[in-house]
DNA sequence: CGACCGACCGACCGATATGGTCGGTTTACC
DNA sequence: GGTAAACCGACCATATCGGTCGGTCGGTCG
């Protein structure tokens, strides 16, 4: 059988565990869990990470390096539309290869609460940042759009990881996103009836 | 102190209950954490509901109620923008007025999986049903879009209720929500689905 | 061939969390 | 002051938790 290097099997295994702690909080996501979400037996995930936390440091660590990827390639644009549209499709494209570690860079914005996973360092805080919104200070609208299409991504990521429709859907999440963010296009702002094709 | 009624202090448990069940699902969520959420100790809470399950059923009965009448407000329209732009704002009222009980009803729609509180009813449909989607039939954009825009509104109603601006990000939850759906289209708007290959 | 090794598992352990009960105490109201 | 509901601390039996241990399987090397 095809023989995925040792790499590789646990970064599948970090995403996997990412996509648990995003939905349910670390807390609330026993090695267990991980483990049939892997599929393998909780002895066999332990033999790759040795440790629950273990497991909880090397996920951290996996979207740290996931947010500052994302941060670098977005800092050096001004802020507006433009940016915002690239912003999307970068973290698209990084949710497309890491649905699990983006899920987990997002939860914070969503939870706002318990899902703590490391109180010292604060990732969550580079994702809005590639978005220039900093809760306190900025306009409110803005604050509720880049939630709801972080929301949105968020959402759409795990959907499209259970289905397997994450390529297929790739165009469309990101438009979905960015139109969340509001930005009007001169003209055109007729509702037109949008039809259904089966 | 005020006096609320038996009924007015139930239909706050439940909820925060439908909110806790939402967010980690309802094998994930304990007694104790509901009872932390009201206020009460684990005891207190019991005297409410007699068991996790009453409190199980009553929170899926209060659902389909909502559910219900959500989808008795919308089914007379015809599909469309406007349609859309209409039980948007339903929703949102109903996410404003009982913030879990919406999350709860949107929750399967982005879940997909393992959240089932009742299997033989499905009032999570009826949440899809008002927007005219079919997963299995209806075209793959207009199923990413409205999934996308419940996402958006289930992770803001629940950042708002952490926080207590609901009333206060109402308007542009709704506008975020809405265009999300993407209804003004210039056509030319969606980015090409060029290489995606990474 | 046999020694060796990494990947993996079933069974198990002590510790903790779970749903639920019970007796008693506070609270609101007459 | 009496009454009933609201509420709580302490407790119980059990399930689940994170983690360990001994061992199996399938390669690989000499």
């Amino acid at each position: 059988m095809a023989r995925p290097f040792r790499q590789q099997i646990d970064e599948g295994i970090l995403d996997r565990a990412a996509a648990l702690f995003a939905r349910q909080g670390f807390a609330k996501t026993s090695v267990q869990d991980i483990a049939d979400a892997v599929g393998l037996s909780k002895a066999g995930l332990l033999h790759h990470f040795p440790s629950k936390d273990a497991l909880r440091e090397a996920v951290v660590a996996q979207v740290g390096t996931v947010a500052q990827r994302v941060l670098d390639e977005v800092r050096h644009l001004p802020f507006g539309a433009e940016r915002d549209r690239f912003a999307i499709d970068v973290v698209v494209d990084s949710a497309l290869a890491h649905p699990g570690l983006v899920a987990l860079l997002i939860a914070p914005v969503t939870r706002a609460d318990g899902g703590a996973l490391a109180e010292d360092v604060s990732p969550e805080i580079a994702v809005l940042e590639a978005f220039g919104v900093d809760p306190a200070t900025t306009a409110p609208e803005r604050v509720v759009r880049v939630i709801g299409a972080l929301g949105a991504l968020a959402v759409l990521t795990l959907a499209a990881q259970t289905d397997d429709q994450t390529t297929a859907w790739r165009a469309h999440v990101a438009a979905t996103c960015f139109d969340a963010l509001g930005h009007r296009r001169p003209g055109a702002a007729l509702p037109s009836p949008d039809q259904v094709e089966a």
